[in-house]
DNA sequence: TGTACATCAGTGAACGCGCGTTCACTGATGTAC
DNA sequence: TGTACATCAGTGAACGCGCGTTCACTGATGTAC
């Protein structure tokens, strides 16, 4: 039963679209080839069809979520860095990990990944910092890259150890801790003048830190 | 060849300072029973005389590699935040992992672990930033504490984040913008007034930022 | 203090399972004429 | 446009390996007398 080169991007394109979030909600070795081609409606067979080995399939699916979620960040706004820190550092996020970040899902394990992933990590890596610069409070481009880069970290470990704490008041105090610290730090200093990233941290504000 | 009671002891304690250093080095799940049970000079069959199962092993091997970590910090005065930041978020961290922190090198697949490693984690997270608030920076005890859970989720993320950019060069970024952002914090608000914890950030200002 | 015996720490072979990967097979697809 | 044939996407069984765990065995240790 062979299948029309159509009918096999789209089937490569469903593996890859199954394949993210099965990694950030169970960790890379702890989704196997045959889940992800059951998630994506096939047998685990036809897998090296697409894929030279488990490795490759980790790198473009890291690569090809990083590249989706770019856009969605764009499209939404929420690539304004307070407003990003609002929504990251929320128990909503915590517990939705299928969903999201992948740096918090998966960033101590691909640091022992193959260099595939490890690449395709850095490049969204530095995408969505040059992103996040744009709207980071700082009298430079420099000042706000750095302000970007400390902030994005902070939430990273934040988020990553609040789905570590089997205490949720703990659990909810890292979040509310490390938010209010990023608010306060883009608050303060003046936003970037006259940019179209001015209002960096206006749409934050009105949410109450939990 | 029955061993005397001491000896087994002895031996379970070289087991559980044998498993931390290789936990953090590789990752749980790619350290073997075997692996863990050979460098502790043993063979694998003996394990079950001293843990149920491999679960059981991280969760003590974490615990009680929290506890001595604890210990040495209090005793080298590394748990002065700004200066165990400064040791945090250096090159030479980042390079020895075995030697490491646990939470960067491990927590995002202690999130996927289980309730015996989370706990062990959650206990010595409590612990450290019960330490660091003493001497974080904040008029209060409530703001010291949020400043220290701000302080070290950065370091936590800028770390793994640093270790995970295959960009020496983004690598390098990372861990400076985060302990500049963090060493600011802590030298422009006043340290507690008159407490043993007075100068919190004067070690670390003679070296010079990375 | 000495003897007899039960205990049990550590050994190394073995078991069972899951996983990454391979392979023979199928039949629809694409192509050459 | 139709026909014949090679290609190859997906299937599902099978392979090989590593790992967690079990087990029979050993001999030193601890204990009862």
């Amino acid at each position: 039963m062979r299948n029309s080169q159509a009918v096999k991007e789209e089937n490569r394109r469903r593996i890859l679209l199954a394949a993210a979030p099965l990694f950030r909600e169970r960790g890379v070795q702890g989704v196997s080839v045959a889940d992800v081609m059951q998630e994506a409606g096939m047998t685990h067979g036809g897998f090296y069809r697409h894929f030279a080995d488990k490795d490759q399939l980790v790198a473009e699916a890291l690569a090809s979520s990083a590249e989706q979620r770019a856009h969605q960040r764009q499209e939404t706004g929420l690539d304004q860095l307070a407003a990003y820190a609002e929504a990251y550092l929320s128990p909503e996020h915590r517990e939705r990990r299928a969903e999201g970040c992948m740096f918090a899902a998966l960033g101590s394990e691909i640091v022992r990944g193959s260099d595939g992933a490890r690449h395709a990590m850095t490049d969204a890596m530095r995408r969505l910092v040059d992103a996040l610069s744009e709207t980071a409070a700082g009298r430079s481009g420099r000042e706000r890259r750095r302000a970007a880069l400390a902030s994005w970290s902070a939430m990273v470990g934040a988020l990553t150890l609040s789905r570590l704490s089997d205490d949720p008041e703990l659990a909810d105090e890292i979040l509310d801790a490390t938010l209010q610290s990023i608010l306060t730090r883009q608050v303060r200093k003046a936003p970037p003048t006259g940019s179209a990233a001015a209002h960096a941290s206006s749409p934050a504000s009105p949410n109450s830190p939990r």
